[in-house]
RNA sequence: GGUCCCAUCGUCUAGUGGCCUAGGACGUUGGCCUCUCACGCCGAAAACACGGGUUCGACUCCCGUUGGGACCA
């Protein structure tokens, strides 16, 4: 409740002439199509069309999405796609597919930022029409150069204002004299500040003259990220911007404009950023794609899974809690346990057995072993599917089987590509032998080819194959032959298997079934 | 360079002045179980960046240093 109205009321420009400067500027069609409904929760993601959606984005996405949920709010998607040329429907697909694999729904959108072009520009000439900007007609060239002087200096370098001095008569002639501007916002200089409450970094204030004026519009016209996404969250009356770290300085900016401009301001919550283990930005061109989301559905993530892990990287509750369902991490979500340190995405390359956070391969084979059979089903089925080892019958004569043998892999599995993998004998003849299990197990000892012809024809002679039957054959082998069970039971196993590891062989003999396993025990007999 | 933010085990984190000889999870590791592996269970190693204050008492509050990050260019 405190955070709907905490910031309304001490976010403050302390300038009483500006307020009232800004304040009397007449409705137009931008105020028009504003409906403030602040007791609603409204939030947006607005990821910019790259083509493949971020874990870093993804996570921010999630925040929201939480957010939104818990209390009954919207989640609005936005394309910022200022970037016209980088802007295609694929490039807007991949950000799409991921935040839908997800299962993070939006309530409206995706909007695009280039919709609203023309209320960007209009914005940019209410800010010139009520005193709050100015055109600045200093060249790049001049500018860059006072830049570079002030740096040789080691002075701080500031735009000088020049043009904000311009008297009216000046501004009029250089812009007849058809001189390219750039808009300006007139940062008060009267000694007050910008302080706002951020609902995760707390009080937060910024002194004017530690602002500079900045452009709000390019010279060719084009609207500014700190002008658009103010005016775009403005217009979605959005109530709380939950974004990350890195928007927390431009924030004071906004804040400005939403004054100058009369808007009503949203609470803001900034979220950590995610790191590399070196302290770096994670990105796609350093990582490769264990940044991306679209990895983690090849790699065969439950994706509430990685939403879990995800939702843990900068937040937490006072309690021991980890994993949780969607509706759990709905109900226990909330801004006060968002940590202020960024954190790290432990992944190391070169690993590949952690091919990612190791606690995010830990979530999800939690989620692996814990699921509901039917939850889990779905996923079991389409990984089987894509590697041709669909039947079916699981999900019919065959079902109990299928459920049963499922049941019996899945606590020692990671992902959904082990079902394939690691659980292929179980769904196939055509599995492949794993050198080491064959050398240790099969190879080893010269009884072993011997042994294995034995118990295929003691099972032969069984009329009833299970757990027990074959346990009691194989012990009986042992006893007869002299020889520890242990060396039947791996031989069998690697046998049956191709592997040195596994559930116990007595649960996988019933699971691979009588035919299938003399058969196959009497093949491994003759390639030794 | 300026401004802003941050700082607990390798990693994710709990901790809001005494409950902390700092808790949990992942990872690492010893053991139990056992036909192997995993699960499970029982253990171990592993952290309050540093220096000043404030206080009867600081991981916790204040200041500084250092380090890291972000933004502006």
């Amino acid at each position: 409740m405190k955070l709907f109205s905490s910031s309304q009321q001490s976010c403050g420009v302390f300038n009483s002439t500006f307020l009232q400067t800004t304040k009397n500027t007449e409705l137009n069609e931008l105020d028009a199509l504003r409906n403030y409904n602040m007791n609603q929760v409204i939030v947006r993601f607005a990821p910019s069309p790259t083509g493949y959606l971020h874990i870093g984005g993804a996570r921010t996405a999630l925040y929201n999405w939480l957010f939104a949920r818990k209390h009954n709010g919207k989640f609005i998607l936005r394309i910022e796609d200022t970037d016209l040329e980088r802007s295609t429907d694929e490039s807007i697909r991949g950000i799409l597919d991921g935040l839908q694999w997800l299962g993070l729904d939006w309530d409206e959108g995706p909007n695009f930022q280039t919709q609203r072009l023309n209320y960007h520009k209009e914005a940019a000439q209410k800010l010139l029409a009520n005193g709050s900007a100015y055109k600045c007609f200093c060249t790049k060239e001049a500018l860059e150069a006072k830049r570079l002087k002030a740096q040789q200096e080691k002075s701080d370098y500031r735009y000088a204002g020049t043009c904000r001095n311009l008297s009216p008569d000046d501004a009029r002639k250089r812009e007849e004299q058809g001189l390219p501007f750039v808009v300006r916002f007139k940062v008060p200089q009267t000694g007050g500040m910008v302080a706002f409450d951020d609902a995760v970094y707390g009080h937060i204030e910024k002194r004017y003259e530690d602002i500079e004026d900045f452009v709000v519009l390019r010279s060719d016209g084009q609207p500014l990220y700190v002008l658009s996404n103010a005016v775009d969250d403005s217009m979605d009356t959005i109530s709380h911007v939950i974004r990350g770290q890195d928007g927390i300085a431009n924030t004071p900016k906004q804040i400005l404009m939403y004054q100058a401009l009369g808007y009503e301001l949203p609470v803001f919550a900034h979220m950590p950023l995610t790191l590399d283990i070196n302290k770096a930005k994670i990105s796609k061109r350093k990582h490769g794609d264990v940044v991306t989301v679209a990895y983690y559905k090849e790699r065969g993530f439950i994706p509430w899974a990685l939403c879990n892990f995800l939702a843990l990287l900068g937040w937490s509750t006072s309690d021991d809690r980890e994993l949780f369902t969607r509706d759990e991490l709905i109900e226990a979500f909330s801004m006060e346990g968002i940590v202020r340190h960024n954190s790290i995405f432990n992944y190391r390359p070169g690993d590949p057995k952690n091919w990612t956070d190791p606690k995010a391969i830990s979530i999800n084979a939690r989620y692996l072993s814990m699921m509901s059979f039917e939850e889990l089903m779905p996923y079991v089925r389409k990984e089987l599917e894509e590697s041709n080892l669909w039947d079916a019958a699981y999900e019919g004569e065959k079902k109990q089987w299928f459920e049963e043998t499922v049941n019996l892999i899945r606590t020692r599995l990671h992902t959904l590509k082990d079902f394939s993998t690691v659980g292929r004998p179980y769904f196939s003849d055509d599995f492949t032998f794993e050198d080491a299990a064959v050398a240790k197990n099969l190879k080893k000892d010269d009884r072993v080819k011997q042994l294995l012809i034995d118990t295929a024809e003691q099972f032969d002679k069984l009329s009833v194959f299970n757990i027990e039957n074959a346990e009691n054959v194989i012990r009986v082998l042992a006893e007869g032959k002299g020889v520890k069970p242990g060396l039947i039971i791996n031989a069998v196993r690697t046998a049956v298997t191709g592997q040195s590891a596994g559930p116990g062989l007595f649960e996988v003999l019933a699971a691979i079934g009588k035919e299938r396993t003399i058969a196959r025990l009497r093949k491994a007999a003759e390639i030794i």
